[in-house]
DNA sequence: GGCTTTTATAGTAATATTGCTATTTAGCAA
DNA sequence: TTGCTAAATAGCAATATTACTATAAAAGCC
């Protein structure tokens, strides 16, 4: 019904689901790849990097900064975005967790 | 207009950004989570796990597998799953990159 | 106060996603 | 063949997402 059904998982999965959105759409993760090599980034930076309009680019910063990948503050007449490296580490963990338990299953002969 | 202007992107950062896609929704997230914990995992299983009906979780494990997350195999009459360990230590080893980057970025003082 | 620059919001239209029921396909057994 | 089981597909309705234009805030400069 284009709904999710949330009620169902725990909190944690959820979050962690949300991240993952967030994460999943190539102007969301270009934002990303874009401040971490930068070292300073300006919001109005990225309207020229992307293909995108302002309003756009303005939307997929807040939707990034709502599941807290990335942190936002004024600079003088700009704002100011990083990645906040506490999610960054946790996905990370995650992910390598996840991984550790694919090897013990093929140890145990699943795939 | 609910359509997302790929043609600008890498291929590379596409297909990430698909992976994240797919894992970006509580369900596939917990399908996930459920075939790892699981030795092997029969799709019809999932199915009791979930809070949803047997064609919405096919459907779901078609993402998954049509981005590389999964694999499944014929088992007899069932369907045999797995999580792919190219996939998890690829997304793995790309955290671990980006927090990296944070790392250098905090270091350089800009957060 | 006005003017400029920068970012955010409102509103809209098109497309995508989610999840259901009903049906179909495929394999196995008798 | 017939029947049974497991999974996939078709088709639909409701909601979500994406991206645009136009407009509004907010902050600095004159």
């Amino acid at each position: 019904m284009g709904i999710t059904k949330t009620e169902h998982y725990p909190s944690t999965l959820l979050q962690r689901a949300d991240v993952f959105k967030a994460l999943g759409h190539p102007a969301r993760l270009a934002i990303v790849e874009y401040l971490l090599a930068q070292d300073r980034c300006i919001a109005g930076d990225l309207v020229h990097e992307l293909p995108l309009a302002q309003p756009t680019v303005s939307r997929h910063l807040r939707i990034l900064q709502s599941v807290g990948f990335i942190v936002g503050d004024i600079a003088g007449q700009s704002i100011c975005y990083w990645v906040n490296p506490e999610l960054t580490e946790m996905l990370r963990d995650y992910l390598h967790q996840m991984h550790e338990q694919t090897q013990a299953c093929s140890e145990k002969g699943c795939a």
